[in-house]
DNA sequence: AAAGATTTATTACAAATGTAGTGGACCCAC
DNA sequence: GTGGGTCCACTACATTTGTAATAAATCTTT
């Protein structure tokens, strides 16, 4: 329950307060009508979706359009979303996954050396 | 078009028909109905969706009932899906996925040193 | 050939998602 | 105080997804 199903559209309103926050719809839906084409309504639709699942909340200033704010962390959606994604399509498995994705990737040497650093703590962590 | 969009319920169908094809409708059934305690005509309706899109494909025997087989190899989709979730999630970046679930993974030291090897392999192929 | 069982086709229906339009409330410039 | 913008609330509507029920066709077994 605490980390909200965001589907794409809704992603895209995320972002654009991640970035930066908080910020009115309007300058929200400016931004994405640039970025995506999207009619002003659209943007605030999401918007409201968004804070109906408890993604957003709403800063209200006496006088003042209201602002919006994340009311969660992209890193905990991330996660969330990442386990979901392991789950249905890896079955849970990160071996797989990061098989895939390190095979995929065009990755420069110092991403490389630095990731495999990363997995050596993650050994270390682990035990 | 070539990797349908696949959503979570009619993964379950194509994980079952990946695991061993082609089979009957009531077969697949009998297996999801375990699995996942749904109802058989739950089951035909997602056949017929994953038809429809071209993820599977019906074998017809004269006098038979029809037999299921996916018409996608698992390998595609997998890519696709990762493609999209990557895109969507990561902004396109693998390090940053590749990141977040090396260090969220509990690996095997054995694991590591393969995905340690693969990563260098990635940087030769790279240039 | 009539009754059951099995298979297939058609239809249902709510929730979620994508994508807005309409209309009322409120404020600013004339 | 009237006509325009801006903001917000409500409504709209097609598509997709999840989850089936119902009905028609076919096969099998007395």
């Amino acid at each position: 329950m605490s980390a909200p199903n965001i589907p794409e559209s809704e992603w895209s309103v995320m972002e654009v307060l991640w970035e930066a926050s908080p910020q009115t719809a309007s300058e929200v839906a400016k931004t994405l009508t640039q970025r995506k084409g999207w009619a002003e309504n659209t943007v605030r639709t999401l918007l409201s979706r968004l804070v109906e699942k408890g993604a957003l909340e709403i800063v209200e200033k006496a006088g003042m359009p209201r602002l919006y704010a994340p009311a969660v962390k992209r890193q905990a959606v991330v996660k969330a979303e990442s386990e979901s994604f392991l789950e249905r399509i890896f079955q849970g498995a990160a071996k797989p996954l990061l098989v895939h994705f390190a095979s995929n990737a065009r990755l420069t040497p110092d991403e490389v050396r630095e990731l495999k650093t990363l997995l050596d703590q993650s050994i270390e962590k682990n035990n």
